[in-house]
DNA sequence: GTAAACCTGGCA
DNA sequence: TGCCAGGTTTAC
């Protein structure tokens, strides 16, 4: 990293004034992920964490890219004569910060990340099915359950399940919580598979649209035919979050 | 639990 | 003009 450029620091966490001063001159030793945050390892031990929130972009250009700069590209990360890394974010939900990984805060609450086989399974979801009434959506949208998935995702893997959104955890036999389980890791294989939804503003690490947008069976279909069955596709509201399932197929 | 807060942009 | 949006946190 040979230069920070911080255009606006105003992001949903302000972005700490050593920022930059923590990240130049580093260099970047693995790229991994946890849950949604972004995880750049750094040779001095700390990390490089990034979250896009909801329209946030991460962006590599090459050296011969147009330096011309977007109203919302609030920091340029330089990588010497390599190009650079620019994060633009039009709501500016997003987040990024440079500390140890072991011991982030942002990370203390999360729960097991939706594609670790180990971590998330029936068994993780019928321990918690005691005292809650909680609904399936909410639960599969809360980190601390169950980490890295959002409301597109929630929706689909609601779907491929045949379980409601509004459905209770409590009652929802093991058999159907084996089920979502596995509905996850299809959906996110998926979704992976087409890097992603670009509704509005998701953008790959080199610039590119997501293809899952056009694979989506009902998030955002409201009224329009089930891919199964052809009924109408219903949208509820829960938990303050647009939900969106086939009243035939799902149940 | 539920609402409101943080922001901008797009659409009816 | 008002309402909605891939997220998360904070306050009643």
């Amino acid at each position: 990293v040979s230069r920070v450029d911080v255009a606006c620091a105003s992001l949903r966490r302000p972005l700490d004034p050593d920022f930059g001063r923590r990240l130049k001159g580093r260099r970047i030793e693995r790229i991994g992920r946890r849950a949604k945050y972004l995880v750049f390892d750094l040779d001095d031990g700390l990390s490089w964490i990034v979250h896009l929130g909801m329209s946030g972009r991460l962006v590599y250009r090459q050296p011969s890219d147009p330096a011309a700069r977007d109203r919302h590209d609030h920091v340029v990360v330089h990588l010497g004569r390599h190009g650079r890394l620019v994060f633009n974010d039009a709501r500016r939900f997003g987040l990024m910060t440079v500390e140890a990984a072991a011991g982030c805060d942002l990370f203390a609450r999360l729960g097991p990340d939706a594609l670790d086989q180990d971590g998330f399974n029936a068994a993780h979801l019928t321990a918690l099915k005691r005292h809650t009434r909680r609904s399936l959506k909410d639960v599969l949208m809360d980190q601390a359950v169950v980490a890295g998935l959002g409301n597109i995702y929630v929706n689909e893997i609601l779907f491929a399940a045949g379980l409601r959104p509004r459905r209770r955890l409590q009652r929802t036999s093991r058999a159907q919580l084996e089920r979502l389980v596995a509905a996850t890791r299809e959906v996110l294989a998926e979704a992976i598979e087409h890097r992603g939804s670009s509704i509005s503003d998701f953008l790959d690490g080199i610039g590119r649209k997501g293809g899952y947008q056009w694979r989506r069976r009902v998030y955002d279909r409201a009224d329009q035919p089930c891919p199964r069955c052809r009924t109408l596709i219903k949208a509820v509201v829960v938990g303050q979050r647009s939900s969106f399932y086939c009243p035939r197929c799902q149940s």
